[in-house]
DNA sequence: ACTTCTTGAGAAAGCGTAATCTATAGTATC
DNA sequence: GATACTATAGATTACGCTTTCTCAAGAAGT
């Protein structure tokens, strides 16, 4: 069934049956109604392959996220998902895994489908793919580490704001020894959370030893280890900074086995706010990066370049804010003596059966 | 850059040109290396919309499932995506979020996009939509819960087989007083699970009263609400089988709450095997339902019900094992005495401040 | 009453490709 | 040496739609 069926059904040409559908506002509203019937009576829906066809946009926007099983991804999914399906869009997703084989076919896959955008939400993509994508003019969106050229927009994010709030909170309840875990180094948003870190500490005057930094992975047994590391130090911290949620969710589960109690003895803070992080046993006190505003700003950047056919190219900017959100695992800093005693607490990992008591 | 630039330059016809990049054998050597050369250098990739026009196949699997922020599924689309690209294929994944309006929506955008077929990993979906998308003939496969017509698959999950492992293991760990979660009733795959519990049960001749089963939402708050009815109970379980694994996490967080040590004072047994439960403490005993092999046979499905064009559309069943996996949250049933001892503990929840100990 | 607009709808072209149909040369057959 | 095949490649059509062009009829201006 396709157009022809509906028109020859209506008497009218194709021509009126398409002007009708897309409401185009010359049509009779007579024959319109009558066009329609026979739409709704068939069950006829338009072939969109044929429409993008003719009109050259795909009303198909491309998605590249890091990992879809890793918990930060899916509410952008959702979020990215929801918008575009309200604004007509469908989207191809992709989920590279960190494998720059599967990057160059998903970009493949995107030309061939010819997007009418692709949204870059990994951390580190080849720029030679980029350039094919750029090469064929299709717009861009990216979050930190897109290159400042028309066509691409960018998503800045404001690591700073929730940061420095984070250490200032810590800071408040006493902290004085704040540790923090980064993620891989090589990742652009790891350093510039790394930096933010820094530089909230400096500002209020606190000291950071090298050996209070350690490197993670941003997953849960990156933290695992850093916790393992931080609590055999001298002057061990009496809180912990993580650079993403899945660290501190890491931190949290080995400081258990070390019958190592948060808050009492040991505050932790994440990053991101994933929604796993309000179910944790405390929930966690995690800085926020709206994945939701994410999503949003990302469908908007590309969808505005769409729009502005001819119009000046000109890729824009987004910033998006951070935030702290409290919640149940950072409190008091131990005083004085109740840290020499929590710092005495046996460094012997509990046995795996006898578990959760710490006696 | 199109067909017949490519044509142009290697000086051959658009239709040598088809054929090429097709690997159609008839065309000569010689011609195909002029043609590729051409195609290489500049580029080209075919307009994959046009090629859907005159197949008539859009080469694009849509994919329906319940909520990609449920652990459970962003390992699924994972796997689906993996093999789907494999075989040249593009996935269209909406997420209805249990919204009516929203699976409407979706199916429509599936016949506009002309999907070669559709795989419904949703619980529950309505039968007006499913029979919009058969009156197009649109390949399906379901879980569990599809028709037995031609062009419609099924996996069929084998709930029995796991879960009586989980029974049979509790029992050997001298279990005697075993509970289970409930997922939301109106659910097939939940009351499967149910029946499957049960029948396990009674095969050993255990009693499940009444007040043993309790109704969860297969969300973690509906876990921690059955841990507080279960341990309210005058003869408290010593083992708890959930519905899933959400819910389980829910028991051991809020028995955790409770100073209820897993595995203790209880064992808990989940089921589906979401990766995440690899992570919890202690790590989940859960009954396996692999995400990966329940992808492939989607996509087989779908894939084997496309391929076959005019001979026989019959639909094929296809089964998927459920396996225990056993971790740390089993042990042996707390002994006479102890088990006594341990229904003395207070029902007063912990403060949330002062956490973690069990004194 | 004649020309000039305006409105609305039909006819037809074209989007980029695959499939079908046709032509041409070279081979085999008798 | 004439006919019948067989490869191979070019020409053409069709896929389902939007868009432009064209045209008819009525409204309006002179």
């Amino acid at each position: 069934m396709d157009i022809r069926e509906i028109a020859k059904r209506a008497k009218v040409s194709t021509a009126t049956v398409s002007r009708t559908i897309n409401r185009v506002p010359s049509v009779d509203p007579q024959l319109a109604k009558r066009v329609w019937k026979v739409v709704e009576e068939l069950g006829y829906y338009p072939n969109t392959q044929a429409r993008a066809l003719v009109s050259g946009k795909s009303r198909i926007f491309g998605l590249i996220v890091s990992e879809i099983t890793n918990p930060f991804f899916p509410e952008i999914v959702q979020s990215f998902e929801d918008i575009a399906v309200q604004h007509n869009y469908e989207i191809l997703l992709t989920s590279t895994v960190h494998d720059p084989k599967r990057m160059e076919l998903a970009v493949r896959r995107m030309i061939e489908r010819r997007v009418d955008g692709v949204a870059i939400l990994t951390f580190g993509m080849e720029d030679s793919l980029i350039e094919d994508l750029r090469f064929r003019k299709v717009p861009l969106v990216f979050v930190d580490v897109g290159p400042h050229v028309a066509g691409v927009s960018n998503i800045r994010i404001d690591y700073q704001h929730g940061i420095r709030q984070a250490v200032q909170h810590l800071a408040a309840l006493r902290h004085l020894r704040i540790a923090f875990v980064t993620g891989p180094l090589h990742l652009k948003s790891a350093l510039a959370r790394k930096a933010a870190f820094e530089g909230a500490m400096q500002e209020i005057g606190l000291e950071i030893p090298p050996e209070r930094i350690v490197v993670g992975d941003h997953k849960m047994e990156g933290g695992m280890q850093a916790l393992v590391q931080l609590a055999g130090l001298r002057d061990r911290p009496t809180a912990i900074l993580c650079s993403n949620d899945m660290t501190a969710i890491g931190v949290m589960r080995e400081a258990y086995e070390y019958g190592i109690v948060i808050p009492r003895d040991l505050s932790v803070v994440g990053f991101d706010d994933i929604r796993l992080s309000q179910f944790t046993t405390p929930p966690l006190t995690t800085v926020q990066m709206s994945q939701t505003l994410l999503a949003e700003y990302a469908f908007k950047a590309l969808r505005s370049e769409v729009e502005r056919v001819a119009t000046s190219p000109s890729g824009s900017e987004y910033e998006l804010l951070t935030n702290l959100v409290l919640r149940g695992s950072t409190a008091l800093a131990p005083s004085g003596d109740i840290a020499m005693k929590s710092s005495k607490i046996t460094l012997l990992r509990r046995a795996p059966g006898e578990s959760t008591k710490n006696r």
